[in-house]
DNA sequence: GAAAAAAAATGAAGTAGTTTAAGACTTTTA
DNA sequence: TAAAAGTCTTAAACTACTTCATTTTTTTTC
């Protein structure tokens, strides 16, 4: 039977760190959530305690947290073949900080606290595609989080089109103004100002 | 025997999150490094490809780059039971962007790329503990990266205060000033204004 | 496909943080 | 322990970014 395409997905993002059998593949398939999100509909919000880590298998969502002026600020937005979810509530079960909102109608997969420790039971490999997982995402971050303190905005804006060419076109500006840390009027006038270079 | 001060150090906070035995106590031991660096020299430089990865048993390093017109960017500051070294480098043996000075005299245990990868042949639960470690770390670089954005210089520097009490005192204002993200002068005044209410 | 709602552009006035420069204080080094 | 080097403070002029207000353009909704 052809698996689907879903599933397809994320086996390929797992099977880039670790080898699977069919049948360690099937058991993983079997503790995962199919879940589906409209676009401008949350995936979660601020005050819940977060039940699932999420891949995104089709759509576009937006994580972001709002200070106390009630401005929003994004911390990712998460495509196909990203994870997503708010990892701090998720292994504290404290209530989260974060709203996750499709920008887009969107699919994704979900894996339940429960399950996310069974898995590392029954497949004790899976230690290690997560180990692997969060080094890499360790990387990314320690770079941005540099970059948010020592780059101007308009450099910061240059280096997002950059490394996410895919995703810049997807969003709306004022978004992008929530990611980079500015307003929307100066992102307005960022964006026509590198486009006139 | 009693075990070594730094020793004992390291098993604490290793079996923080994972238990050993005696003997896989004793086999971690074997594949660390000891090293000592003085206040003032480089335990690494940019430039070099990373060796090792490092945990601190006595002191206070300084982990940062330079950009293009040379000034100081510090991403961390490793005190006593602090992992550091360049992750990146590190996995991918590229050279590193970023130095580690020693800003007191100060003792560390290093582990090779070599015995890092052997260590997770041996003994196959120090992938769970590099999972929990890494998603740790995680978790507090996300925040640290939305703060980055979302706060003013004046609000980063009370938030490190309240974080790092033990930090604060040991370091230099100009280096603070690198960590936070501003001037030496922005930083004196932010200072003198903090204490002042 | 018209009306409503949201996003984007533009401009003027304000604030957070930088730059440069100079003097006072503290630490390091010989 | 004196000299040198580095750190901290203060202040004036400057730049990156914000705020607020208005108009135009695009998207959503019925």
């Amino acid at each position: 039977m052809e698996p689907k395409h879903s599933h397809q997905l994320i086996i390929d993002n797992v099977t880039r760190f670790i080898d699977l059998t069919e049948l360690e593949k099937q058991k993983y398939i079997s503790l995962l959530t199919e879940v589906k999100v409209k676009k401008k509909a949350f995936l979660m919000q601020a005050g819940e305690v977060t039940k699932y880590e999420y891949f995104i298998t089709k759509g576009c969502l937006k994580v972001y947290t709002l200070d106390e002026e009630g401005s929003p600020h994004i911390s990712m937005f998460a495509v196909e073949d990203y994870w997503t979810g708010d990892m701090a509530s998720f292994m504290t079960k404290e209530p989260s900080h974060y709203f996750i909102k499709a920008t887009e109608d969107s699919e994704l997969l979900g894996i339940s606290r429960a399950n996310y420790e069974l898995l590392f039971q029954e497949i004790p490999k899976f230690e290690r595609f997560y180990r692997i997982l969060y080094q890499k995402s360790l990387i990314s971050y320690i770079r941005r989080s540099n970059q948010g303190i020592s780059l101007t905005a308009e450099e910061r804006y240059i280096e997002f089109k950059r490394k996410y060419p895919n995703i810049v076109n997807r969003i709306t500006q004022k978004d992008l103004a929530a990611y980079i840390g500015i307003t929307p009027e100066f992102m307005s006038k960022i964006i026509s100002k590198v486009n006139r270079m």
